[in-house]
DNA sequence: TCTCGTTATATTTGACAGAATATAACGGTT
DNA sequence: AACCGTTATATTCTGTCAAATATAACGAGA
């Protein structure tokens, strides 16, 4: 790790692309960030806590998804045996997915022409 | 025109990315756009105006671009013969040809799973 | 030296997204 | 019936980014 000329670098590369349903934005980065976590969490607060994100604002965004696809993208149940929890569901495992297959298509696309415009910017 | 369904699609999708230098953007969607027109009508002022933007905020978008690359991208002169104007330096043109390839690829890239994610979209 | 369209720059205003805060409901378990 | 961690929802606050506004400088040409 100590080899490294540069801890971090100074230039930067953010791509995102989101998809609007209406004037919503159904999907992007961070929803689709918060699908992941969701999965592995199991909860909508749990993985609003590993984001360092509010229970609310993770709330509205998983409400805004669901009011953008056809079919929910996450289930949550309130008390019960785990005291509530969420879940995605078919759909929401398969827009994930797409989602990601899209961030690596991506990914890829832009390496090349990314890295000779990497070349112009100030060191 | 009449014959479509629908007018204006109520789905959409937005790719956007930035190269960031420092905690500045250097390069984006509308900084980008800005040179297109800029070099089109080789003033600062008259890109603004087609691009429904206040100068001072293309000029604060110029002014962000040339600090962060090695070599300015816009070279503008006041008064004189043409009363000033601006033009793309050689490295200026280089740069906004390498970002449009970059839309090029990213837009031929995720053609297909950005369809099959738009049927999970309410109509 | 006045004009004119441009570049150059500072400052003030305003809108809006996200943060913060507050409260309630749910429903198994104990 | 009390408890607990979660989901569910409304409302207020606030920091930030863009818009708006205001001025000045430039410099060839008339």
């Amino acid at each position: 790790m100590a080899a490294k000329s540069e801890r971090k670098s100074r230039k930067r590369f953010k791509s995102q692309f989101r998809i609007y349903f209406e004037e919503e934005i159904a999907l992007g980065p961070g929803k689709s960030d918060l699908l992941r976590h969701i999965s592995e969490t199991g909860s909508i607060s749990e993985a609003a806590r590993r984001m360092d994100m509010s229970y609310n604002r993770a709330w509205l965004l998983v409400r805004t998804m669901n009011r953008c696809f056809k079919e929910p993208l996450v289930l949550a149940s309130r008390g019960g045996d785990a005291r509530g929890g969420a879940e995605l569901t078919k759909t929401g495992q398969q827009v994930l997915a797409l989602y990601q297959q899209l961030d690596a298509k991506v990914k890829s696309a832009t390496r090349h022409p990314l890295k000779r415009l990497f070349s112009y910017l100030k060191n």
